[in-house]
DNA sequence: TCCCCTGGCACATTTGAATCGC
DNA sequence: AGCGATTCAAATGTGCCAGGGG
């Protein structure tokens, strides 16, 4: 019954879509730059391979605006949230199949960015890159009619500089430039993945690209974000061309605001007042737990040559590189390990979830794998107890607790660009297409192999790849590949993640957590995955 | 000196507990 | 007792700014 509705749910959905009736957060695809179906070998379930998966993103105007101007993303010790929060509306999901949602946050080129003369100029090399952290989505993992019946919300990622971060945000370098993705994983029959038929799909969207940075540099975008974001709201003026000037730019015309002038009257005052009440970081405990990827090694395959502009060039059409991966036979195993949390809170937890590699670099895909145990979140539990398994992997949408086994083998290192040796080169904005004549493969590695350009197959302007198993993003895009060689788990390996048959439906989930015997406890309702990569050795390569 | 980062501030929103009425 | 609506305070998320450090 609950089947049924989760079902007519998603059929609405998707029927709306097609009519075009939610056109504000369902464009065409051929604007949004969806996904679309990529024609990879489907295995055993027609219109069900995570290949047809789409995703749009949700909000892409604003994105869009942002791009324009040169997205920057505010960095902080204690994190800090994207905004535009990174949401998407996914599609083309078999309902009853159980998918994880996860973001990456992955270096767009091997630079550092400066800020000059109101433009982005690039200032040297990137600094060696962060631990690669996941950020997994709370509800993960759920049936794909969940994740198909509304919106998918990324809004709780944070963001931070602290390289000894114990929160579990994603680590960032200030002024660097940033590309999100958004993979969906599949479970496999056993309700993990890891297994022959685990796969996934990585989908890119050019316009989430950004700057991180500690303080704006760009007055349009702290602009973009008074206007946009409703925590900034105290920010906006109240009337018409009260436009705040940013002690940064804005030099020519400098327009004080009422609100300007406030706030340097208060802050004045506060400073004179002394510092009572101090306030105290009240960082939200978090889960920890991130992957780790190459090193140094830059994602992006950013038009650095392009000049540099004061804005992102106006969005190309967007295509999306559409990259699935599932995993096969004789595939090496690419290692999702997990692990317990180095730190865990005693009471309030967020219900960030992130995934991290062991800390050692070497041969991530025989790290040892390891998990960590989620405590609290005040978000709504959408699936309870992991406990639960009959083994079917079919759920309708309230059969959430029905919560399947992760299992975190088969993740695939996060591949940088292809380096970039423009030194001085004006900051490109993020047009990041993807074209033919410069295609990115990532290098093959000890458990992946590239294939050639020939092998890509193209849709609506994306490049699509198949058998690697992560694209860098140049473009809108989804990438999916059918299968990764050597993505199996080596023999006598354990998936990381099982699900324990027979567990009680339960408002909370309680996942089993991977230990010795190869299983990870994911307590109520946030819970957290350290995630190994089989990063070692792998980069992408032009083609 | 310049650039970048940090910490504290005020303001707005969000969240959850407490209360009330039906 | 249970449920829903309302209220309120705390928690949280913002950008701004002065100051500090390299």
């Amino acid at each position: 019954m609950l089947q049924e509705k989760a079902s007519a749910v998603t059929d609405e959905r998707m029927s709306r879509t097609q009519t075009g009736g939610e056109t504000d957060l369902l464009p065409d695809q051929s604007q949004l730059g969806l996904s679309t179906t990529p024609s990879v070998p489907s295995s055993s379930e027609p219109d069900q391979n995570i290949e047809h998966i789409r995703v749009v993103l949700h909000e892409r105007e604003l994105w869009k605006k942002f791009h324009e101007a040169g997205t920057e993303m505010i960095i902080t010790k204690a994190g800090r949230r994207m905004f535009p929060s990174y949401k998407v509306k996914v599609t083309g999901m078999n309902p009853k199949t159980k998918y994880i949602l996860l973001i990456d946050i992955v270096p767009a080129d091997d630079h550092r960015y400066k800020f000059c003369d109101n433009k982005w100029m690039v200032a040297g090399k990137a600094e060696p890159a962060m631990p690669g952290r996941l950020y997994v989505h709370p509800d993960s993992p759920a049936t794909g009619a969940h994740w198909m019946r509304q919106l998918v919300s990324f809004q709780k990622l944070k963001l931070t500089n602290n390289h000894l971060d114990p929160f579990g945000h994603i680590i960032l370098n200030s002024m660097h430039k940033y590309q999100p993705r958004l993979h969906i994983v599949k479970a496999d029959e056993n309700n993990a993945f890891g297994s022959k038929n685990t796969a996934y799909c990585t989908h890119v969207f050019h316009e989430t690209a950004f700057i991180s940075v500690t303080s704006y540099q760009n007055h349009k975008i702290t602009q973009l974000k008074i206007e946009n974001n409703p925590f900034a709201k105290g920010f906006r003026g109240s009337e018409e061309g009260d436009l705040r000037v940013s002690r940064l730019q804005g030099k020519e015309y400098p327009v004080i605001s009422k609100n300007m002038v406030r706030q340097r009257l208060i802050s004045s005052h506060s400073h004179l007042a002394g510092k009572l009440g101090a306030g105290v970081l009240t960082g939200h405990p978090q889960v920890l737990s991130s992957y780790q990827y190459d090193t140094g090694v830059p994602l992006s395959n950013s038009d650095s040559q392009d000049p540099m502009s004061n804005h992102f060039p106006q969005s190309r059409d967007p295509s999306l590189l559409y990259h699935c991966f599932k995993h096969r036979e004789n595939a090496r195993h690419l290692e999702l390990g997990c692990k317990r949390p180095y730190l865990e809170s005693s009471s309030a937890v967020s219900e960030e979830h992130y995934f991290r590699s062991p800390p050692s670099y070497e041969s991530p895909l025989l790290s040892h794998p390891y998990c960590t145990d989620a405590i609290t979140s005040r978000e709504a539990c959408m699936y309870g107890s992991m406990d639960t398994e009959s083994g079917s992997g079919a759920a309708d949408t309230d059969d959430l607790t029905n919560s399947p086994s992760i299992n975190c083998n088969m993740w695939a290192t996060m591949q940088p660009y292809p380096r970039y040796s423009v030194e001085g080169v004006p900051y490109q904005p993020f047009t990041a297409h993807f074209t033919n004549s410069t295609p990115v493969v990532p290098h093959p590695t000890s458990s992946m192999v590239s294939r050639p350009q020939a092998d890509l197959g193209v849709y609506n302007s994306a490049t699509v790849q198949r058998g690697l198993p992560i694209m860098p993003p140049s473009s809108s895009s989804s990438s999916c590949s059918p299968a990764v060689p050597g993505s199996r788990e080596r023999s006598g390996h354990p998936p990381l993640y099982h699900k324990k048959p027979g567990s009680p439906l339960r408002p909370h989930r309680e996942f089993s957590a991977y230990s010795a015997q190869g299983t990870i406890s994911i307590r109520d309702p946030s819970y957290q995955y350290q995630v190994g990569l089989s990063s070692a050795g792998s980069h992408w390569t032009d083609s």
